[in-house]
DNA sequence: AGTTGACTTGGAGCTGACTCCAAGTTATAC
DNA sequence: GTATAACTTGGAGTCAGCTCCAAGTCAACT
């Protein structure tokens, strides 16, 4: 079901979209997407055309599960991808700042959730003591939606 | 510039969509829009026309930014309004169930963040351990859509 | 009476993130 | 050598969540 089958023995080095559909549980046709939109790196190609990847592209493709299940758009976690891929992150301070930038968004985005579960709680508790609202540290929300011209 | 100004007194008894707006952070269209698709009761009117809203409407759409910023959808945040209008929640056990179901969720979400920051942490400290991966429960994306309640 | 301004409705348009499809290529199976 | 399967590309379609706009109403001021 898997390479070495058959008589033919192909040393492919490395998984078939198919494949890394199934590792990553992310389908083909969005792995090709991310590639589009340039998230992922152009995989390298096998004969003239199937795309082959490595360990290492599973991993950044989990990456990105794992950036996605916090809410971070797309655009957002390419730093992050870079991150991962190299790892010399104090050769580039703009990245660096960037970074903890986004850690503090993190933080205080588990800060909000954490207040969602006492919400929660106190609800089912039937100890509820009002709201007590989502005071998070002022208006982080996207980023000005810089439209541009128009 | 607000209400009281001037000489007739219009003690209007509640707040217009801009006030609204300005108290919430959410724009009058996307109030509107809330409204639209119900995620937001039809507001009280004033005259024949104009939308007025009360500080319990202000809180309401306080509650759908914080959970917004936990990134859930409109949609999977209409049982936490509910909730928010409604005390007796355990005269609903569905319900109830359906908000357990969600708090654990969170709490995924919070591990998974901090392993972003973990993950930040690490590799900003240069003692990067190699990757640690996403482990969190299984696939949990977005709950099959209950499209039920209403 | 006319202008202003804050609102109304309905609907079109837009962005992000897919998702689907048609047509073509290439490799292997029979 | 032809069918089948696994892939390729380019582009169209879909859905959520807004965002923008035109045309209209209504009250207040000048």
């Amino acid at each position: 079901m898997s390479e070495g089958a058959g008589t033919g023995v192909h040393i492919v080095q490395g998984y078939s979209i198919k494949q890394t559909s199934e590792l990553t549980g992310i389908t083909e046709d969005t792995i090709r997407y991310y590639e589009k939109i340039g998230l992922l790196p152009r995989a390298q190609r096998k004969g003239n055309s199937h795309r082959i990847y490595s360990d290492n592209d599973i991993e950044t493709m989990k990456l990105i599960t794992c950036l996605k299940k916090t809410g971070m758009s797309l655009d957002d976690m390419r730093p992050y991808l870079d991150l991962s891929l190299d790892s010399n992150l104090s050769e580039y301070p703009e990245l660096h700042e960037m970074i903890l930038n986004h850690k503090q968004k993190i933080l205080d985005q588990i800060a909000s959730l954490q207040q969602i579960v006492d919400l929660i709680d106190s609800k089912i508790d039937q100890n509820y003591l009002g709201p007590q609202e989502c005071v998070l540290t002022g208006d982080q929300k996207k980023m000005p939606v810089r439209r541009t011209i128009r």
